[in-house]
DNA sequence: AATATATAACTGTGATCACAGTAAATATAA
DNA sequence: TTATATTTACTGTGATCACAGTTATATATT
């Protein structure tokens, strides 16, 4: 039940952390499904430890808004009302335009090239159906140019809004991995405008990215 | 120890709730002073129940980042950097910009009443020194126009982050509360440009007044 | 009196239990 | 068979305890 990925999961913190960067990634690739129930005795047995690090974790990621929790109820993951994720694209849209801004007026040759490896390595895992792998890398990019902004308040928000939009993105991915990526070029267009260092192009294209899922469910 | 205000404290919500909410409010009034130190027993026992609702409540806290908490040590209020703070308002003064812009196009007369109403109170709180009355509607006036903003997600955002900078602020304020109110001919030029509907000017005058509190301990 | 040491008080963390409200499954009645 | 009632299983919530690491206090040592 243990990842492996040091991006997601730091060794040293309490058990609380550990469910809760677990979790967080099982949201961002899709592997809790809108909708899906979430109960502490459940999750404990699962991870073969006590109740209150699980509990503790769920009430964490019910504050963040990654999940939802009435009184006595069970949390399970929100199944987003088109109204709902609208409302989620447009904030997330607007913190990473603003991450891109700033991102590209600092950029560096080797932010690009790791850009540019993420990009390659969605498309390959587009062509083979690795839905997982394609959700993760998408995950990492965007996170990246959060980071670029070297502002960890802006960061942090922009990725509670892309968990927040996980699961209801890979609903919508996992129906469309068969056909042509339209990321790709989406992504490369952010990255040359980024090597450019054209802040407005880049924050432009960043928007129409983040906006893109959100015709996914909307014809 | 229970708060009246039914802005702050819903009275249906389980215990955690209501000592979250209350924290909250202490946050945002200035009672909870930079670089504080709280201790869930000493809460517990304040509170009058368990130890429970204050360590959940204190948890979420730390998550929002309007506390930090590091292992085996007490939770404590941050002492804002310059730097963190410049951060803080930084991200602030985009989404209360935002909010502002989209505010200006829906705005009621009702709204306008209701805005001046708060910056009359201000007004007269400052007058008598009551740097908590003052900040709470200062709280309650930037809060509404999130919340005109009909976007769930940017009302909450925008609210933590108010939350965050609340503290570094009631520290300003209370050091200059006999001096003139600036704060008042900015808060009504913003009122102006939203009563005119002119979104673009009251997005300027909102970040304007968000960047404001940055420049208070910066000489 | 100043420094080092040892003791005590305090801290979050995790485990375990009782409780009351919710949802599901079963039994009962028509 | 269908609808209703009852029981059973499941849910988060709060309380209480043990534990180990941290901080402050008091004690000894020079």
């Amino acid at each position: 039940m243990v990842t492996e990925n040091k991006q997601f999961m730091s060794s040293t913190l309490n058990l609380s952390s550990k469910v809760y960067a677990d979790l967080r990634l099982k949201l961002i690739t899709g592997e809790l499904k809108p909708g899906e129930t979430l109960s502490i005795r459940t999750l404990a047995e699962a991870y073969d430890h006590g109740s209150m690090p699980v509990r503790e974790a769920l009430r964490q990621l019910s504050s963040d808004g990654a999940l939802v929790g009435e009184a006595k109820k069970a949390y399970r993951v929100p199944d987003l009302s088109a109204k709902e994720a609208a409302k989620l694209f447009y904030v997330r849209a607007a913190l990473e335009g603003a991450s891109a801004e700033i991102a590209a007026k600092t950029v560096r040759p080797k932010d690009i090239n790791y850009l540019r490896q993420l990009s390659s390595k969605m498309d390959q895992a587009w062509k083979v159906n690795n839905a997982e792998k394609f959700l993760k890398n998408n995950f990492l990019f965007h996170s990246y140019i959060y980071a670029m902004a070297k502002n960890s308040v802006l960061e942090k928000m922009a990725e509670n809004l892309y968990i927040r939009t996980g699961p209801w993105l890979a609903k919508g991915i996992q129906d469309n991995l068969s056909k042509p990526n339209a990321w790709e070029a989406s992504h490369d267009g952010i990255i040359d405008a980024l090597a450019l260092g054209n802040s407005a192009e880049a924050r432009r294209l960043i928007e129409v990215d983040s906006g893109w899922g959100k015709q996914l469910y909307e014809d």
